[in-house]
DNA sequence: TAATTTAGAGAGTGATTACTCACTTTTATG
DNA sequence: CATAAAAGTGAGTAATCACTCTCTAAATTA
């Protein structure tokens, strides 16, 4: 990948998480990477496509992240590394994430299997921890990392600090 | 009121909510309500100030929804009414939840002071009830009803229907 | 009824849009 | 080194954009 393309790219995710797809245009892309309007569509077919392009990375970061906590063996541990999953993520990658999120809102964009293989995992942690009804707790957990993450992106790490540790005791010391 | 002007109204919160703010046209609006375009800058002066006319309602009917919440004095009663919240809501006012979900991840959109009400009786029902840390608790429920109302906008109620029974049986039975 | 205001239509406008194309420069390959 | 392929430029284009303006029709008021 060469250099003037990957300028492209990170100017295209900082323009697409903070102003939006459509409000974003081409020219504006380009002044902001540096380079020539035309450049864009040699590379990336239309506008489009350069969007793809940062769509399709979204897979392969979402199982690099999710890879330390479908392989923790203890139960326990497991539902505590899915709480800190959203306060552990870089301050520099917010404008990638932010757009996913904000994709999840278009009708042509297929999503949230991506979370599955982490729901699959925390429904076998909470099996075995006893739970009575293991899948309904992970989906809980899942919605409410879900809408922390979208805080955190929205507000900074701070605004929602204080839970990280709260919702690691409580799942804690849960009685059932 | 004229009908007309509803009609503008109508059919922008229906565009808007889908298809977005900035990839809707104010021609695409005129077409569907079936007006001239130019009526649409004669009610409204400008495109931005058909979406404001859109937003302007989001205070009143969010308040609405939560009278019968915060007049609960039965703190049990106040968290199952909170719970059932995001499943009462009809279907044919998705698309304006959708527009104002999708409103928040816009920089300059204020928002999230309309759920102050909802959290502070939350916080009185969690401390009535003896929760060691009501506010957070508070906090939790609401990060969970949000992020099941985003997936009922989207997926539709069935997606999230089994959650209903289950967090309220799970708010019921729960030790401290 | 006459006068005035409001509602509505629709053609027209300059700016912006995504994208193309002919061209030049750089890099890789035989 | 020669040739081809890839990277890069920027002016040009048809379509679309939000919005204006002039006009007519309907409703209000005097």
């Amino acid at each position: 990948m060469t250099d003037r393309k990957k300028k492209i790219l990170a100017a295209a995710l900082e323009l697409f998480a903070n102003d939006g797809f459509s409000s974003t245009s081409t020219n504006k892309i380009a002044k902001a990477a540096n380079v020539s309007e035309g450049l864009i569509f040699r590379h990336f077919e239309n506008k489009k496509g350069l969007l793809n392009a940062l769509v399709e990375q979204a897979t392969e970061r979402i199982s690099v992240l999710l890879v330390p906590i479908l392989a923790e063996e203890n139960p326990q541990k497991a539902v505590q590394k899915t709480i800190e999953l959203p306060f552990s993520i870089d301050k520099n990658e917010y404008p990638f994430w932010k757009l996913q999120f904000k994709l999840k809102w278009e009708n042509d964009y297929e999503n949230n299997e991506k979370m599955q293989p982490l729901l699959a995992h925390l429904t076998w942690a909470f099996t075995t921890l006893g739970y009575p009804e293991p899948a309904k707790e992970a989906t809980v957990l899942n919605h409410i990392i879900e809408s922390i993450s979208i805080g955190i992106l929205r507000d900074g790490v701070h605004s929602q600090e204080s839970l990280k540790k709260f919702l690691i005791e409580k799942y804690n010391t849960a009685t059932l």
